[in-house]
RNA sequence: CGGGGUGUAGCGCAGUCUGGUAGCGCAUCUGGUUUGGGACCAGAGGGUCGGGGGUUCGAAUCCCUCCACCCCGACCA
């Protein structure tokens, strides 16, 4: 390709809604240009780069033996009803209606689709296991589109889908995918791991995601190397702090607190340690469980996990804050007073609370507090349940114990690029996917599902591959494998031949190569090549032509090397390891 | 959806408080001088000041209203 033929929108200054770093060098790179809120044109030099994600899982995908399809991106609302998403999915669902007034909506994803095809074209088990993958254009009306194709609304997504007789099946494919995942991201040149994941809101057993660690991420991660554990932090399991609960020491004391309504507030007041108090939280409870409020506890400096708090049969879900209105009616104090003390609602308390002795709380009476409050003394043992959220230091629940200091858990950020499911028979039961087994029976057919985010990829990379001139790109995605940067194409008949010389000699080569022979100034062209991020450059100028050379610069490397003319073919042959 | 903020030329911004001819830098076009890391000189083009309504002799500026976009919190590839 040559520059003058060739879309080159690359900007100086970086546009004023872009926040980060991936954001910002995609627009100045002339990588993608808003249309709206989550919704983006990909320029020539971006699709390049999504073409080359897309080659790679492309490859990868079909070395598992999955089969590629294409499904449509406007599906019809009968098989959202049948699955009984049309009703769950809320907003994010982009629906529409056709002249008819029927009902559609633009696939977020496509197990209504490929479940209803696989029924009916999947007759005998002897036909499985079976997968079946297509990369696509989806819509997701997100809440908060943001970070460019970080989070948009419009995104292309790898996604597939497997078929199975039993469990077994279903686990072997599930295994084969995560390895094709961890090739995948390898071959892309991507920092990534592999964790524990929450099956959200597609339900399903087993499930995996894949984050590439940035710390601009959106998800947070518990990591611990030598117990080789890493989890979402939603998911991670957390450990009661300390050993077993001491017994009582202090005495049971009512004290004035006047206008001390906050943990961090009581703990000052005291001059005590945040880690001898806990809150007590007043949510909603589940609709069958005979009661209207559950308590759940916490100690002071622990973060309530609300999806934990979920899983719980005896809280509302989704979770449910009691308003103020309803903690006065029901403890008759505002939510800085609450305590465990003479309280009659159910406790559920998370493992470091319930290990406490001698703590502070609130007194359900407005202005005062308890200290020295201890379970079975004061009030009743709560039941103990893994309510909070893991942070930095925790003991990782796979340490052996006595635990040691490589037994903690590090929290870094990640952004969710890939993510594997076990989704059991929650579709294909839904929707009556069966095949007929070695009995002659219909049997549902487990299945999973795998998606990769193709258009994130391509911003997680930058987050992971950038300096101050612009964007480095991994080898494997590259727009272009070689820049060649004249010094006076239109000046000097020699710089000329030896450019477009090289040029279709690489051409011949299949190597993807840039000819930027605009009639621009030398810095202008390789502040263009660095912000691009091309790996490979080549200057030829009468300079270093004086000694039958061209001038060779690795994208990353801090300098350049001179190379002979004749033989720069090979050269960079050597450099993008042709033919291996 | 709640809270905060911004909309003026392709991009980055000033002007709005205190109403009075719509500006600056970059980019673009023309001519010239330059030419190894975003040159210089001279000239030119480019605007429903987010939309609608109102106040006023006069509105980018004041008032009302709608819209778009960005940032912070609950969800996801």
């Amino acid at each position: 390709m040559r520059t003058s033929n060739f879309l080159l929108a690359t900007l100086k200054e970086t546009p004023a809604d872009a926040e980060i770093i991936s954001h910002q060098l995609m627009l100045r790179a002339g990588l993608i240009r808003k249309v709206a809120a989550g919704i983006y044109n990909w320029l020539p030099v971006g699709l390049r780069v999504v073409r080359k994600v897309e080659a790679v899982v492309r490859e990868e995908m079909d070395a598992t033996g999955a089969q590629e399809m294409l499904m449509p991106a406007v599906q019809p609302a009968e098989l959202w009803e049948e699955s009984g998403r049309w009703e769950m999915y809320g907003g994010e669902l982009l629906r529409m209606q056709d002249r008819h007034q029927r009902d559609f909506c633009f696939g977020p994803t496509h197990e209504e689709i490929i479940t209803s095809l696989v029924r009916n074209e999947v007759r005998s088990y002897k036909q499985l296991p079976m997968n079946f993958y297509q990369i696509q254009t989806k819509f997701r009306d997100e809440r908060r589109p943001r970070f460019g194709v970080m989070r948009a609304r419009e995104f292309v997504m790898k996604d597939a889908y497997s078929f199975h007789l039993d469990q077994d099946s279903l686990q072997q494919t599930y295994d084969v995918m995560f390895e094709a995942y961890s090739r995948v991201f390898s071959r892309l040149g991507l920092g990534f791991r592999a964790v524990e994941a929450d099956t959200g809101s597609i339900g399903g057993n087993a499930s995996h995601e894949f984050h590439v660690l940035a710390d601009s991420g959106e998800d947070a991660i518990a990591i611990c190397d030598k117990y080789d554990y890493a989890s979402n932090v939603e998911l991670a399991e957390a450990l009661a702090v300390g050993g077993d609960r001491p017994a009582p020491s202090a005495e049971l004391e009512l004290i004035d607190t006047p206008g001390q309504h906050t943990i961090a507030a009581i703990g000052e007041f005291l001059n005590i340690d945040v880690e001898t108090t806990i809150k007590t939280l007043l949510v909603k409870a589940a609709e069958d469980s005979g009661h209207s409020a559950i308590a759940l506890v916490l100690r002071g400096d622990h973060q309530l996990n609300e999806l934990k708090a979920e899983k719980h049969p005896l809280v509302h879900a989704p979770l449910t804050w009691l308003s103020d209105e309803e903690i006065h009616a029901a403890v008759g104090c505002g939510p800085g007073s609450i305590g465990t003390v003479n309280l009659d609602i159910p406790v559920i308390a998370d493992r470091s609370a319930a290990n406490l002795a001698d703590y502070v709380c609130g007194a359900n009476q407005e202005e005062k507090h308890y200290i020295g409050v201890n379970w079975e003394r004061d009030c009743p043992e709560p039941e103990v349940f893994d309510l909070r959220s893991v942070i930095e230091g925790d003991i990782c629940a796979r340490a052996e114990l006595p635990a040691d200091d490589d037994s903690t858990l590090t929290i870094k950020r990640g952004i969710e690029v890939g993510h594997i499911f076990q989704l059991g028979t929650k579709y294909s039961e839904a929707m009556n996917a069966t095949c007929l087994d070695n009995n002659g029976k219909a049997a549902t057919m487990p299945m999973g599902c795998y998606g990769i985010g193709i258009t994130r990829i391509v911003a997680a990379a930058i987050e992971q591959n950038h300096d101050d001139r612009g964007i480095i790109w991994p080898a494997n995605m590259a727009p272009f494998d070689v820049v060649i940067t004249p010094v006076g194409y239109h000046k000097s008949e020699q710089v000329k031949q030896h450019c477009d010389a090289l040029y279709e000699q690489l051409l011949a080569q299949g190597v993807e190569v840039l000819l930027d022979d605009r009639k621009e100034r030398p810095g202008i062209m390789f502040a263009d090549a660095d912000l691009i991020g091309i790996p490979h450059r080549i200057v030829i100028g009468d300079k270093s032509l004086a000694n039958s050379q061209f001038e060779y610069k690795n994208r990353g490397a801090a300098d350049s090397q001179d190379i002979q003319a004749d033989s720069a073919v090979e050269f960079l042959a050597g450099q993008l390891n042709l033919g291996q």
